[in-house]
DNA sequence: TCGAAATTAGGAATTATTCCTAATTTTAAG
DNA sequence: CTTAAAATTAGGAATAATTCCTAATTTCGA
């Protein structure tokens, strides 16, 4: 696995333009510009690749289909649980006190690589539709 | 919505007595040892309502179906990105201050339901067969 | 330049979940 | 108790999201 091929450049490519977490489907239409060729499982696999290699991050969504962000700086998401809108933002986590609890309370280390917070939104919780 | 019946008293029950975090297909088989009739769509169903009344909570997985956990008290998730493990674990999130960062960058209030860790877990790490 | 390994397009298959319908159960009012 | 409206159910069909399969093409190191 990594041999160089132009759908995975231009899969990347879209991701560094579109800093908006896109959903595969998402990615998939807007490589299409680039690639017109190119086929929706090529996407996916490529997606998972680019995840493995750590160049960008699946997004675990409440509802809806998972969501990829590319990683130009360390951030953190704030993930609306009914809306599904998604906030980066920065927060210096204490992640060395936070490994050393995980440590105590689970028995192992853990390398640290996001965290996440779930909640409700400003609009969401004003709206209160079910 | 939000009548009485044995099949979603029977899944609350299961998820009060399996604190291990399961997904809605194992939900379904531990349930049918209580209600030999149910359908897997009165499981989702209920699953959801469930859910949305805030007696359990959905916890999305980086791989494979989503999993579930009863919320018998306050506790985050750290979840294992290769493996997909569960850990559960305290800590004490300055949630006031998180909150106060999150009004400052992205303009707006969230309530704060959930906090989670993803990462790589020891044995993910040691066995890093790819 | 050549052959093994990796990657592709396209579609089939699989997985996870939601939707649909007619029958049954629950609930609250009389 | 009755009764009727509303909620819920079982079972299966439908949908959505993702992975798998295969033959053809591309990449790359010897």
């Amino acid at each position: 696995m990594n041999n160089y091929s132009k759908q995975r450049e231009a899969i990347l490519d879209v991701m560094k333009e579109n800093l908006v977490h896109p959903t595969a489907e998402e990615i998939y239409h807007l490589v299409l510009e680039k690639e017109p060729q190119i086929s929706k499982s090529t996407v996916y696999r490529n997606i998972n690749i680019l995840v493995e290699l750590g160049e960008i991050k699946k997004l675990n969504m409440t509802a809806g289909p998972d969501r990829y962000d590319y990683l130009y700086k360390e951030h953190s998401h704030a993930i609306c649980e009914k809306c599904g809108n998604i906030f980066d933002f920065y927060y210096d986590f204490n992640k060395d006190e936070i490994s050393k609890e995980l440590l105590k309370q689970i028995g192992q280390n853990m390398d640290i690589n996001s965290i996440t917070i779930y909640g409700i939104c400003e609009d969401c919780k004003s709206n209160n539709k079910k």
